[in-house]
DNA sequence: TTGTACGCGTTATCAG
DNA sequence: CTGATAACGCGTACAA
């Protein structure tokens, strides 16, 4: 025989308000709100005690939405990944929820489902719950989402792709660098024919980056050949046919360079397929660690990136801006880690 | 030299309200309201129009926050994970904002992160956002989570784990059937010991469900054996004594059912370790698909979840009971689907 | 130090 | 059919 609750499933129990609180604790509104804000000063001890005892009792807390309404600001962080089923956009949102966490900030995550248009939207919806800021992870559809976060005029910070002339943080994995590291092991390794695999490049910087650092590599190392290869969902034939013509070119001396952990997933497929053994048949190394990449043969070598790392930072330098250092667009570079396993040893 | 935004970067530039469309259209705000709500009737077609020009020239759009605060219900679905990085999570997750969308809700995900405890504060801030129900996937915690949503009125429903004795829907694949399905597909291709390996059963009634659908069919039928390893992080040892074990009483007819996948990574691993071949050596299915699954030897059979349907499932039962249908709890069990693939192939 | 009154953006109610 | 007004829960000048 409960007392506060009637019978029926959906009885609304009424939320507690601040004005309850303040009926019980016998004071005004005002007040209990001081004791939020301000608690530090201005309570005399007895009050602030009923107050507390108050609040206790009747296990109030403020809504949120009340606050933000009333203050414009919300402690909310918007989020837009272009894929949560992309591994490294869940890894690097974690980061960024811990680091949101420790500064007392929410995130609240808008997925795009792999729908470049329904950016605009996802910054809309996020900022009508007065987000105080974004962190992006997403393609820069038109412009559009560019344009809509300046006429909001709330800070936003760039991960893992670049905007157009966007001028905001932009926090990333070091592509350069760790193209030169993959080309250089394998070089190293003795191999001497490359191909870089990558999904279609459209506009999204991270694989442009990559494919110009690729590009530059071969031009500074005469003794390295290289082509690019744009693989698609559909395209499996398409990817072994390129994978048999590097091979009749090349030999043992042939290696691929994966763009990303689909791409290697439908490297890895291509390669068992063709009966080719990773290592001494042809190199690999693909971006992105991935949990099964000891698995397959003799282990697939790849560059793991920082992403934890790469969410603390993205988290930590938004929230530096909301509290108003008007610092000039920094850029984050964060170098990758090769983890060399046997599919980048010719023997 | 654009005209509306003020040169300072984070100049607030005053989101428009209702009050702004009202002048504009030289209306009240009520009937600017009735727009939106009503908008079937109730409006002279003159009036009409003027109030669609001014929020169509001011890119009005109502306030959420002010809405939720207002109505006391905010089209807002409270999703909270044990943990984002469990793909089968983040899956159930896209089916779930599918149908919100489809209904005009907005998912609002809390990310446990592993911590059990953190299940209260989950549920307790997503109710300070006014989320008017929760899909729940979590362990229940001392029973804290079901307490709270129980308190708070709002309708909940489960999604691969029960609790207690929760008073919700229930949304699951048919784990027992699964069990049975994989069990029947080991004893046709003729092997004949078992091995169930789960992660620590705890509270979660999925493994608990799987187990003991296990255990019962070794009961149903004499010529099987079978035997139950829990597997932990760190203990990658103990998991290849297991299976030596295993193999030193069976042979070849030895083959392990894995209970999710991170188990089927750390089977597949010691398997390699010992240098077995699934099939012919050992047999294997584990549950949930994987898309590495066809790479690691012959291929790993797997009992793929229909975790788009669950995700929709769930959602569309939490949104019937918002809309107040009072039928009495329902569980809705799917069917998991065998992928056959070499592993439980014994030649 | 504490209380009163008003505004945040929206909607419901009640007159007109 | 339309407009004024109160109220949702909270923060904060301002007055006491």
């Amino acid at each position: 025989m409960r007392s506060e609750s009637p019978p029926g499933a959906g009885a609304a129990p009424a939320r507690v308000t601040i004005a309850d609180v303040a009926r019980v604790a016998g004071v005004s509104k005002a007040t209990v709100s001081r004791f939020f804000n301000h608690r530090e000063a201005l309570l005399t001890p007895d009050i602030a005690a009923r107050v507390e005892a108050a609040i206790a009792a009747l296990d109030y807390r403020p809504s949120p939405m009340a606050q933000a309404l009333k203050r414009g600001t919300s402690r909310l962080i918007g989020m837009v990944v272009a894929d949560v089923t992309n591994p490294y956009s869940v890894a690097v949102l974690r980061g960024a929820e811990k680091a949101c966490k420790d500064a007392g900030y929410l995130v609240m995550l808008f997925n795009l489902g792999n729908e470049p248009e329904r950016e605009r939207e996802a910054i809309a919806t996020l900022s009508s719950y007065q987000v105080d800021g974004f962190i992006l992870n997403t393609f820069d559809h038109g412009g559009k989402g560019r344009a809509e976060v300046e006429r909001l005029g709330k800070p936003a910070v760039l991960v893992d792709r670049r905007h157009g002339r966007m001028s905001a943080d932009f926090v990333s994995l070091d592509n350069a660098g760790a193209v030169e590291m993959a080309v250089a092991h394998l070089a190293d390794a003795g191999y001497r024919d490359l191909l870089y695999v990558t999904e279609p490049v459209k506009n999204v910087s991270s694989r442009l980056d990559r494919q110009a650092a690729f590009d530059a590599c071969l031009q500074r190392d005469a003794s390295l050949r290289g082509a690019v290869f744009e693989s698609t969902d559909d395209g499996a034939g398409a990817l072994e046919q390129a994978i048999e013509m590097l091979r009749g070119r090349s030999g043992s001396k042939a290696a691929i360079l994966s763009g990303n952990a689909v791409v290697t997933l439908r490297c890895a497929i291509a390669v068992m397929r063709l009966g080719l053994r990773f290592g001494p048949d042809i190199g690999f190394i693909g971006f992105d660690e991935l949990d099964w990449a000891p698995l397959v043969g003799p282990g697939l070598t790849t560059i793991a990136q920082p992403t934890d790392a790469l969410g603390r930072l993205a988290a930590r330098c938004l929230i530096e801006r909301l509290q108003g250092s008007p610092s000039p667009p920094r850029q984050i570079l964060l170098s990758g880690e090769l983890i060399v396993r046997g599919s980048s040893r010719r023997n």
